[in-house]
RNA sequence: CGGGAUGUAGCGCAGCCUGGUAGCGCGCCUGCUUUGGGAGCAGGAUGUCGGGGGUUCGAAUCCCUCCAUCCCGACCA
């Protein structure tokens, strides 16, 4: 590719709406414009590093055995209906209405359209097991886009679906699939993790996320110190004591005792103003039962709620709903800030923790009154117990060994067991070789493909732009020619290697522009191009090219001959 | 959905308080010079001042309203 016919549209200043590094690097490299909210254009030099991901998340995968496959990017409302998610899918669904007036929605996913396929095509077990996926663009009405690419409305995702004759089968390829995203994170130059992650409200028996670990992560993970133990923060358990420990609750060696607290509204007032250590103090948090009516959650005041293992409790409305100041004054009679376990009359569920706790204060369900010195059994009865916390740094690692660390991730890739819940409602089903019919189980498998792109820049950059690891840049080379308009010399051996160097495989941008080498090198160094030639009279005198790596903070004399050699290796580092 | 902010040339911004007919830097166009780290000089083009309504002799500026975008929150007692 020849600079004079690429559009390089970088932009010397960072446009005022780009919060993450990501963001304002794909526009000022001009990879990507926005439409609108959400909504983005890829340019030429954006696009081609969008191709190479997926390229390599395709070669991958038909390496694992799956079927390529496009569907459509718009779905009839019916097969949403027969699944149930019409309904259940909140306003994330983008739906409309063709000229017949009939439902439709832009598809957020497929499970849907694939497990109708299946159940068309596949008839008998011994087409299974069958792994299908396609590369398509996506839409999710997202509440609040951002971040660029890595948060729209509009994305392309790759997204897998596999169907089993039995669970056994699934997991298998649930296995391969969990190597083929080990595989393509790998190539594509990510510093990755595989976590355990939440089924959430789909179900099933299993899952992982792969993480690109970066600051500007949404997710929190968790990580053992001391073993291989990765998971995402909803779904990491808070042990109460290290494994093989039996934690035991302090006697009590405080009355209860009822105090004025006019302004203590909050644990981190209560703490100040009263001395108190803040896990000797309760969190007595109102939600909206399953049944109707309140429940509530106790964690320690210094502990956070886990609103995942909280929707988790059968006895809690999904989703997560906090009570009003209302309802809660009209069940306890007192208002949030002075709530707490004695003298409640609504069911309680505390948190592993809580229930270790001796000598505590929380709420009197009086306005503007607290108890201090609570213990459980004497002053109030031990409520339920479940593990509602979120970890925290330093806690006991789940599997026994270490200590945990927590990190912020990106999610690019999940793989999910999903079971039998779509064959299920769509009515998919196989013949055995017993001759009795079942319906298939299915795993899925996604990965982002923009947001994996918008992941590699937060991974991969300097205060001079983009670093991208050769997979995915949009060019492996530039070669920079020095005065090209006086030197007859420099452009012809410029030509020849832009030649020599595209047939041995590489892509190659030749910069031709008419501008100066300093506007030349600055937009390279910022499109992120990994590898840098320049082409000069002085380094052609002796038989030398002058090589530049993107992360080298000096340049290197290459022999003139050896450079092909020289760059393709480097090329594939 | 709640709170905050912003909207003026392609991009980044000033002007608004105190109303008088729009400006700076970058970019863009032309010419000359320049060519190893975002060139210099000279000349030039570009704005429904987010939309609509109102006040006024007069509105980018004041008032109302709508829209868009961004940020924060929607996990807290």
């Amino acid at each position: 590719m020849r600079a004079s016919q690429l559009l390089i549209a970088t932009l010397k200043e960072t446009p005022a709406d780009a919060e993450v590094i990501s963001h304002q690097l794909m526009l000022r490299a001009g990879m990507i414009r926005r439409l609108t909210s959400g909504l983005y254009t890829w340019l030429p030099v954006g696009l081609r590093t969008l191709r190479k991901v997926e390229n390599i998340v395709r070669e991958e995968m038909n390496r694992a055995g799956a079927q390529e496959v496009l569907m459509p990017a718009v779905q009839p409302a019916e097969l949403w209906q027969e699944s149930g998610r019409w309904e259940q899918y909140g306003p994330e669904l983008l739906r409309m209405k063709d000229r017949h007036d009939r439902d439709y929605c832009v598809g957020p996913t497929h499970e849907e359209v694939i497990t109708d396929l299946v159940r068309k095509e596949i008839a008998s077990y011994k087409q299974l097991p069958i792994n299908f996926y396609q590369i398509q663009t996506k839409f999710r009405d997202e509440i609040r886009p951002r971040f660029g690419v890595m948060r729209s409305r509009e994305f392309i995702m790759k997204d897998a679906y596999s169907f089993h004759l039995d669970e056994a089968s699934l997991k298998d390829t649930y296995q391969g699939m969990y190597d083929a995203y080990t595989r393509i994170f790998t190539r594509l130059g990510l510093d990755f993790r595989p976590v355990i992650a939440d089924n959430g409200a789909i179900g099933g028996t299993g899952s992982h996320e792969f993480h690109v670990l970066a600051e500007s992560g949404e997710d929190d993970i968790v990580f053992s110190n001391a073993s291989d133990y990765a998971a995402n923060i909803e779904k990491a358990e808070a042990l109460p004591a290290p494994l093989g420990e039996t934690p035991e609750r302090p006697a009590p060696s405080e009355e209860l005792r009822l105090v004025d607290t006019p302004n203590a509204k909050t644990i981190a007032t209560l703490v100040e103003q009263f001395k108190l250590p803040i896990e000797k103090t309760i969190k007595t948090l109102i939600v909206k039962a399953e049944q109707g009516g309140l429940i509530v959650l106790l964690v320690r005041g210094d502990h956070e709620l886990n609103e995942v293992k909280a929707e988790n409790l059968p006895q809690v409305a999904v989703p997560l709903t906090m009570a009003t100041e209302e309802e809660i004054r009209a069940a306890v009679g007192a208002g949030p800030g002075s709530l707490g376990p004695v003298n409640l009359d609504l069911p309680i569920i505390a948190d592993r923790s809580v229930v270790l706790m001796s000598d505590f204060g929380a709420g009197a369900n009086i306005d503007h009154k607290h108890y201090f010195g609570i213990n459980w059994e004497r002053d109030v009865a031990l409520p339920q117990v479940a593990d509602l916390r979120k970890v925290a740094e330093g806690d006991p690692s789940p599997d026994g060994q270490g200590t945990l660390l927590i990190k912020r991730g990106i999610e690019v890739g999940h793989v999910f067991q999903l079971g039998q819940k779509y064959s299920e409602a769509l009515g998919a089903s196989v013949l055995g070789d017993n001759g009795k019919t079942s319906h298939p189980w299915m795993g899925c498998y996604g990965i982002g493909v923009t947001r994996v792109v918008a992941a590699a820049i937060e991974q991969n950059h300097d205060d001079a732009g983009i670093i991208w690891p050769n997979a995915i840049a949009p060019f492996h080379v530039a070669l920079v020619p020095m005065n090209a308009h006086k030197s007859q010399r420099v452009r012809e051996e410029s030509e020849r290697l832009y030649q020599l160097l595209t047939q041995a495989g590489l892509d190659v941008l030749l910069d031709d522009r008419d501008t100066r080498p300093g506007v030349k090198f600055a937009d390279l160094e910022l499109m992120g191009v990994p590898h840098r030639l320049v082409i000069g009279d002085r380094s052609l005198d002796k038989g030398e090219l002058e090589y530049k790596g993107r992360r080298d903070s000096e340049a290197t004399m290459v022999p003139a001959e050896q450079i092909v050699d020289f760059l393709l290796e480097k090329a594939q580092a």
